[in-house]
RNA sequence: GGGAGCUUUCCCGAGUGGCCAAUGGGGACAGACUGUAAAUCUGCUGCGUAAUGCUUCGGUGGUUCGAAUCCACCAGCUCCCA
C-alpha cells in the first residue's frame, strides 16, 4: 500500500489536435499547482511555433512548460528521449510538491510514459538500418519480412509485410539486443505503471465541428505567418528530418517549390490536419484508458470546469 | 444557324452487349501502432431479411434472351465552323 502511494499522481491532457489541450493544461497547471510538459513530438524543436501550435509566450508565463525548445530543428528526436525526459520532469515536480501535467496530441509518447515502457535496452543502429533500407531496396520488402518471420514470428503475426517501416525495425531490434521484438517488448513493459495518471481526452461528439475548428485553426495560422515558417523549414529541409514530413511544413513545399498554387496546398494542409485528427482519436480510443471529456456535451458545464472536478476527484483519491 | 464530342457510384476517372454493383485514384469511414509517430501501414465504401436478391451508370422510350455499353428523342455541358 506504501507502494501504491508513492507513485507520483500525473495528469494528461491527449486527444486530436485543434482542441484546445493546451489551454485546458494551462488551466488545471492555474487551479492545481501544477506545470505543463508537452508531450509532443514536434514541439521540441525551436524555430517552429506557429505550425506546431506551441502554447504562447503568454501562457508560458503564466504557467512553466516544459520539453518546448529544447532542440534545434535538425537533432534527432524519439519516444525514448521523451519518455527519459518527461519522466525525469515529473520526478522532479513530483518532489516539489507541483502536479506534472502533460499535454500533447503525440498519443505514442504519452502511452509509453504512462505505461511506463522502458527504452534502455533499444539503443539504435543507424548504419545498420541504413543497410537494412539498402537490402529491402535491392531485395525487395518481402524478403526482409520473411526474414522477420524466420527470427520472430510471434511479431511477425502481428505486423504487416507491407510496413516496411515496422519489419526494418524488428529486425534492427533483434540485431542490436540480441533477442527478437516480441521478447523485447514483454521485457520493456513494466507490470505496473510508474505514475498514478489520469488521462484525459479531449473531443467532439460531433466530428464536423472539430474538423471546422481545424480548418479554422489552419486559417489563422497561415495569418501568422506560417508560411515564412515553412519556407525556413523548407530550404532546411534535408537536415530537418522530423520536420520536414510534419503536417504544416510539407504540405506547403509545392507552393515554395513554385509547382503549386497556395491555395490548394492549404488544403491539403486542413485536410492532412484532419486526417491526423482522426488518427489520434484512434489511438486514444483504443490504446491505454482516457477518460473523455466532450467540448460539445449537449446541456454540461463548460469542458474547463467538469476537467477541474475530475481533476479534484483525481486527487482526492489518491 | 451548322458540325463534332461529352454526361458513370461522394469526387476524379476506366469500362463500349453477358465474366459489371461496375478497374484505378482521391475523399470519407474504420483499424493497427514500443526509437523519424504531425510518421508508417491496413481494411472498407449502392441497398440488403445477404439470396443465382433488389436498385444503379443524365431523362424517356426502343432493339436484344441479355444494355453503363446499340438506336431514337429530350435535357445539360464542351469544342469547332458561321
Amino acid at each position: 500500500m506504501a507502494a501504491l502511494c508513492e507513485r507520483p499522481a500525473v495528469v494528461a491532457v491527449g486527444g486530436p489536435t485543434a482542441t484546445g489541450k493546451t489551454a485546458l493544461a494551462v488551466r488545471l497547471a492555474q487551479t492545481f499547482g501544477g506545470e505543463a510538459i508537452s508531450a509532443d513530438s514536434m514541439e521540441v524543436y525551436r524555430g517552429l511555433d506557429i505550425g506546431t501550435a506551441k502554447a504562447t509566450q503568454a501562457e508560458r508565463a503564466g504557467v512553466p512548460h516544459h520539453l518546448l525548445d529544447i532542440l534545434d530543428p535538425d537533432e534527432a528526436y524519439s519516444v525514448a528521449d521523451f519518455t527519459a525526459a518527461a519522466g525525469a520532469c515529473i520526478r522532479r515536480l513530483a518532489a516539489q510538491g507541483r502536479l506534472p501535467i502533460l499535454a500533447g496530441g503525440t498519443g505514442l509518447y504519452l502511452t509509453s510514459l504512462l505505461s511506463g515502457l522502458d527504452f534502455s535496452a533499444e539503443t539504435a543502429d543507424p548504419a545498420l538500418r541504413a543497410a537494412l533500407r539498402r537490402r529491402a531496396e535491392t531485395e525487395g520488402p518481402a524478403a526482409l519480412y520473411a526474414e522477420l518471420a524466420r527470427l520472430d514470428p510471434a511479431y511477425a503475426a502481428t505486423v504487416h509485410p507491407n510496413n516496411l517501416t515496422r519489419v526494418l525495425r524488428a529486425l534492427e531490434i533483434a540485431a542490436v539486443t540480441g533477442r527478437p521484438l516480441s521478447a523485447q517488448r514483454a521485457a520493456a513493459r513494466p507490470a505496473r505503471p510508474p505514475y498514478r495518471a489520469l488521462c484525459l481526452c479531449l473531443a467532439y461528439h460531433d466530428r464536423a465541428a472539430l474538423y471546422r475548428r481545424i480548418d479554422a485553426r489552419v486559417d489563422r495560422m497561415m495569418e501568422q505567418g506560417l508560411l515564412a515558417e515553412a519556407r525556413y523549414v523548407y530550404e532546411n529541409r534535408a537536415r530537418f528530418a522530423a520536420a520536414a514530413q510534419a503536417i504544416g511544413y510539407k504540405e506547403l513545399f509545392p507552393y515554395l517549390a513554385g509547382e503549386s498554387e497556395l491555395a490548394p496546398c492549404v488544403a491539403a494542409l486542413k485536410q492532412a490536419s484532419r486526417r491526423y485528427a482522426k488518427r489520434q482519436l484512434t489511438w486514444f480510443r483504443h490504446q491505454g484508458e482516457a477518460t473523455w471529456l466532450y467540448l460539445d456535451e449537449p446541456g454540461a458545464p463548460p469542458a474547463a470546469e467538469r476537467a477541474e472536478a475530475l481533476v479534484r476527484e483525481f486527487l482526492a483519491g489518491g
